[in-house]
DNA sequence: GTCAGTGCAAAAGATTTGCATGCGA
DNA sequence: TCGCATGCAAATCTTTTGCACTGAC
């Protein structure tokens, strides 16, 4: 599973292992609590080093929205890539991908003079659900809305 | 300048001449050390504080980029909406706006049953005089780039 | 004279790091 | 066995806050 130079470890595969299951917009606190459930043998700076250490060797993407808290998800590598919009009300986090908007911003940077490497796009909102009054828990993702 | 029900005291006037006449994206710390020229008798404290109250009564807008701290800018009530390019190399950051880009966030957000509130959309790249291993200072910004 | 605004230092929250120890190759 | 990985706590970094004091109205 992670054969790109890393030495194989109980922790790092456990954190691995709940990474890549759960999927999703995790904090590194609610990965840690997960874990921890696994393996209580696990300590929080081996959650960050081992998610740096995914993040660099590719196999995970950090974000970072505006609640101060850096987020990891699987990484694009495995996954297609896509932009999210996030409603402020439940957080509710839905992934979209549009080739639209894709060309749209190749062809700005182009303009510009620029070579994109990464782009960071997010819309933030209030979603349908929450308008109309609903309550609860937000409803599950349904994977990546293609536009 | 800030009749918006503030209190005007020095130190608000001094933090807000600096960052209304310097514009530009400034973190707390650049800001905190023009400031400092100007008024040895201010804060850190004090310009995180109006700092806020600027973004709080809409003069001020809150920028966060990939370095880690948040930076400010003259609202947009002021200056026109508009996203950023940012060169990776050298840091310089390029402002622009594309009605066709916002036209398609907007139709992207409808779809999928958001009403939209505020997005953040940032490029990272490599700009053409980096590419082209011209060493120095940034190129002045020239101001909002219309596509 | 009041009370909001300020400075300073301490607190907080997120993330990183030093160091002695443990465990995989 | 050897050295990287780990746990824990302490250190960082950015931002916020408590508190006594100052200055604006």
């Amino acid at each position: 599973m992670k054969e790109r130079g890393l030495k194989t470890t109980a922790q790092r595969d456990d954190i691995a292992r709940v990474f890549f299951s759960e999927g999703g917009h995790r904090s590194v606190e609610e990965l840690y609590a997960a874990v921890k459930k696994v393996n209580a043998r696990v300590g929080y700076a081996t959650v960050y080093r081992t998610l740096k250490l995914l993040k660099e060797t590719g196999l995970a993407a950090e974000r970072r929205f505006d609640d101060g808290q850096a987020r990891y998800e699987p990484s694009e590598e495995r996954a297609q890539h896509h932009d999210h919009i996030i409603c402020e009300r439940c957080g509710k986090i839905v992934e979209f991908n549009s080739e639209e908007l894709e060309r749209q911003q190749e062809r700005i940077a182009r303009f510009l003079g620029f070579v994109v490497s990464r782009h960071r796009m997010e819309l933030y909102g209030i979603c349908s659900d929450c308008r109309e009054g609903k309550r609860g828990a937000p409803a599950k993702p349904r994977g990546i809305q293609q536009l």
